[in-house]
DNA sequence: TGCCCGCCTTGATGTAGGTCAAGAAGGGAA
DNA sequence: TTCCCTTCTTGACCTACATCAAGGCGGGCA
C-alpha cells in the first residue's frame, strides 16, 4: 500500500490515540451506514473492513478494502459534508479506533505537518483510484483479479513463493472486482487452467510468477 | 464543480502568475505524454483538455475532463514521481499556464493555509473519482450519459431550460463514458425516443427535466 | 452553390459477463 | 464421525455493449 497514506494514519493515530474510540465488531457488522452523521475517521487495527456502495436496484459495489494500519472515511474531514458517504462493513472480525471529528479537525488545523501529510496521503488516494477506475475500463475480469492478487502479494513476506491469502470471502472479492461471485469461480478456474495459478485452499492461492509476463500485466 | 477545487485552483494560480508559463495549443494536441518528465501543475484558461490513458492493446479511457479554472495534473506535486501519470490531449483548442513544480512546491510548504486548500480540493477530487468509479460500475450507458448531461447543466445559466453545450466530440465523450462512439450515438437515440432529451445539433442537446425522476438518477 | 472530408449513425453479428437454478464442498457444532 | 448451513462452483441461457462494415450528414472551403 502507498507509503504515504500509512504514514499519515500512523501520524493521525499517534496523535488523537488518547481520545480514540475503541471497538471490536464481528463479521458482518456495519461500522458506519451511508448517510449516518459523520462522527469522524475510523482507524483499522486488525481484521479487513470493506466500503459498500449499494445501488437502489440492490447492486452492491466494493468501493476499496481496507487493511490494517489505515484510516478510512478521512476524506469528509475536508469537506463541507457531515455525514459518511457509504457503508462500512466488516469483513471479518475487526478491531478499529474512532477518532472524533473535532478533535481531528483541530488537530489538522493546527499541524501544518500533518496537514501536508495529509494532503500527500489524499494525492495517494487519489492514484489509487484512478487506477481502480482504469482496471476497471481497460482490464477484463482475469486480468483485473491477477492484479488483486499479485497487490496483495506484494510487499509481503514469502512474496517470491507466490502465496497469497485472501482475507476476505470470494463475495467480497467478487464486488470487489465488480463482477459477480460466478464469474470469479470462472475466472479462477480460467487461471488455474492457464497455469497461472494453483488453489491451495478457499483462502490461499499460490500464483506462478513465472507463467505471468509481467507487460501482460499492464495497461 | 466542487467548489473547493475552483478555490484551490484560483488560489494556486494567483500565488503563482508571475511565474506561470502560457500556452496555447490547438485541437488534438498533447499537453503531456505519460511517463513525460513532471514539469509542474497545469491551470486550464480557455477551451477543453482531456486526460487520456491508452492500454498496450490500443484501448483509450478519459480518466477525467478538465474545465476552464481548473487545475490538472496537481497530484504528483504530492507524490514522489516526477512524471505525468496520463496524457493530457486538448479537446478544442486550449489556452493554458504551467506552474513550474519547484515553485509550486515551494509555495504549498511555505504557506499552510494554501495547503490546507489542497487537501481539501484533493478530497473534492477523491470523492469525483469515487462517483466516476460507481458510476462505471453501477449504472448503465444510458444512465452514465444523462448523469454526465445533468452534471453539465448544473450551475450554468439557462439550467432550467436544460439546454447542454457538449464542448468534446461525441468521440471523446463516449471515451469519458467508458464506451464506444456507437454506443453512445444508439444511447442517444434511446433517451430521444424516451423523450428524455433533444438534439439540437451535434454539439447542443436539450434535456426535458420533468421527464427525468430524480430518483431514478441515482445509484 | 457544390464538393469533400471527417464525424456521426445504423445495421449485423460477436462476446464477456450477468442471471437463474441446481448441486458440491468446506467447516463448525454436537 | 455426522449433520447442517454457508459458501463456492457449474451449467444453461440472456443481455448490454463491442466490433466490423456501410452509409449519411454537416460544415468548411472553393
Amino acid at each position: 500500500m502507498d507509503p504515504q497514506i500509512l504514514n499519515f494514519s500512523r501520524q493521525l493515530f499517534e496523535k488523537l490515540r488518547k481520545d480514540a474510540l475503541s471497538k471490536t465488531c464481528s463479521k458482518g457488522v456495519l461500522v458506519f451506514r451511508e448517510g449516518e452523521k459523520y462522527a469522524g475517521p475510523w482507524v483499522l487495527h486488525k481484521g479487513a473492513v470493506v466500503l459498500v456502495k449499494s445501488s437502489r436496484s440492490g447492486k452492491e459495489q466494493i468501493v476499496r478494502q481496507i487493511e490494517p494500519g489505515e484510516v478510512f472515511a478521512e476524506v469528509p474531514l475536508f469537506r463541507n459534508i457531515d455525514w459518511y458517504p457509504v457503508n462500512a462493513r466488516c469483513a471479518t472480525r475487526c478491531e478499529l479506533h474512532l477518532l472524533p471529528v473535532v478533535k481531528a479537525r483541530e488537530c489538522l488545523k493546527s499541524d501544518p505537518k500533518l496537514a501536508w501529510a495529509a494532503a500527500c496521503s489524499l494525492a495517494g488516494r487519489i492514484a489509487e483510484f484512478r487506477d481502480a477506475f482504469l482496471d476497471i475500463t481497460l482490464a477484463d475480469a482475469r486480468q483485473r483479479l491477477l492484479r488483486y492478487l499479485l497487490r496483495r502479494l506484494d510487499g509481503k513476506p514469502n512474496a517470491s513463493l507466490g502465496v497469497v491469502r485472501l482475507g476476505i470471502s470470494h463475495q467480497d472479492l467478487a464486488l470487489l472486482l465488480g463482477i459477480r461471485a460466478e464469474s470469479l469461480s470462472r475466472a479462477l478456474t480460467d487461471l488455474e487452467r492457464a497455469g497461472k495459478l494453483r488453489r491451495l485452499s478457499r483462502q490461499t492461492f499460490q500464483l506462478f510468477l513465472n507463467k505471468i509476463p509481467k507487460e501482460e500485466m499492464e495497461w
